[in-house]
DNA sequence: TGTCTCACTTGATTTCGATCAAAGTTGTGA
DNA sequence: TCACAACTTTGATCGAAATCAAGTGAGACA
């Protein structure tokens, strides 16, 4: 998940075509070597379902491509996103065989997947590891409940606005803006599973981005190229804070 | 917080006026000893804060007795409930030494203190504490996640609902029901600390709570002491699934 | 080239919970 | 015993988002 600056919920995998940093720094290079042989990659398609809730799940795994939602659903069919991977984000819950959520891929994802069992008997024996995952839990932890403050108290233009600054946030990390310095991304999501995620019906979704669109707070450039001329006046429209909030 | 049955979010503090179990079944008893030695006790007053949110934290600490909250303000004054401490749940962060939320007590409330430096330090060279302490933060995690499937897409009848199942389920492990069998406990927050943690207004939490009463789901006495004559009649209330979902 | 489908937009109407307002209840302390 | 403060209930009205209902537009494929 990655609703704020820090996320780093990440486990080295070695050579994965991405740039991410280590499980830890101070893990020697053997224990680096070990992880590089313990893993594998999947590949999913946009749409597929990677894993349903209550399945067994023998592995953990890191994102290293696309993009994948958790979601929970009840009986009547109403559901609720409770997460967003992005890529380098970590899913899996060492000491619990059934998977907790829905994982589905948003977008063509390629996974980084170590088999469960080592990979706990390594965390066993490599305490940084532990302390790592200890680290990566708190930070999602601290971005579930900022979630929390935006499905209970947020009105719907808040919270899209909020959507798309974590996203362009996100994403500026990595392509930083256009040549006129503003920031400029793709949404990796549909209107439905934006609804999803913010508690809202796509309805609700569609009419608040072309309200924010009208006012002049994004362009739109098709109905996923959105252009922010000016992140102030986003994240004024997010109602947080204006300073980074609480997390150092 | 406290949304699931299997909540294990305590740390042992030896002779604790309460029963819990230990942070982990194998630790040695020296490590018990350092842990015994480093302890000291808080209290608070109901209403007190006992810490806000950006404020130094040096220390963490486990409820020994009374109730305490975690929320989240915004800027105009909106107010969201990101967890509830009950007695053996942990609270405090190791590795940041910023509270990330307001920690108020809601009754008189007796906190189990361990100065940050040497609990981290101890961390260190006990992984079994370190493990244990990640058990804790995923269960926090799930509780979390939980709770945004309840604040994004529950009725408001259904999160009253759900929140009283949390209150009775949790109640009922330690003192269980009635001599007829029914599941009775006192309501440990205000109409406002409820509103604030369902992510409406007390005047809407008031209204379903009479409704709940009148169509026989609940009786009141007073403002504050609920029975519930048939817990499957109110779990059918809080729309999740009748099994007791996936969490081992 | 057309048509089918999927994602999205927009409009009309309804509804649930918020807001505004006024009482009722309980406990505390003078 | 009274007064008042804090908490709660209940009523009337309002409004934001849901729901119901057409649409548009773009890509896929026959």
């Amino acid at each position: 998940m990655a609703l704020q600056e820090n996320v780093r919920t990440h486990i080295d995998c070695g050579d994965c075509p991405i740039r991410h940093r280590a499980v830890c720094a101070r893990c020697e290079s053997d224990e680096l070597k070990l992880l590089e042989e313990m893993k594998y990659y999947r590949t999913y398609e946009a749409g597929q379902t990677v894993i349903w809730s209550g399945d067994k799940m023998d592995f953990v795994a890191s994102v290293v491509e696309g993009i994948a939602t958790l979601t929970q659903t009840m009986e009547d069919g109403r559901t609720q996103m409770v997460g967003l991977l992005l890529p380098s984000d970590f899913v899996g819950r060492p000491g619990r065989d059934q998977a907790a959520y829905d994982v589905t891929a948003t977008t063509r994802l390629t996974m980084c997947c170590f088999r469960k069992k080592p990979f706990e008997d390594m965390m066993m024996n490599t305490p940084h590891i532990g302390q790592r995952l200890l680290e990566m839990t708190l930070d999602e932890l601290d971005a579930a409940r900022e979630w929390m403050l935006l499905l209970g108290r947020k009105t719907a233009r808040e919270k899209i606005a909020s959507l798309l600054a974590i996203i362009a946030r996100r994403d500026a990390t990595l392509k930083l803006s256009n040549s006129r310095g503003q920031v400029v991304f793709d949404l990796p999501l549909t209107r439905e599973a934006m609804a999803d995620y913010l508690g809202l019906t796509l309805e609700t979704v569609s009419r608040q981005i072309s309200a924010l669109k009208r006012d002049g707070v994004i362009e739109l450039e098709g109905k996923r190229h959105v252009t922010v001329p000016d992140m102030e006046r986003l994240l004024d429209e997010t109602g947080d804070d204006t300073d980074g909030g609480v997390f150092a």
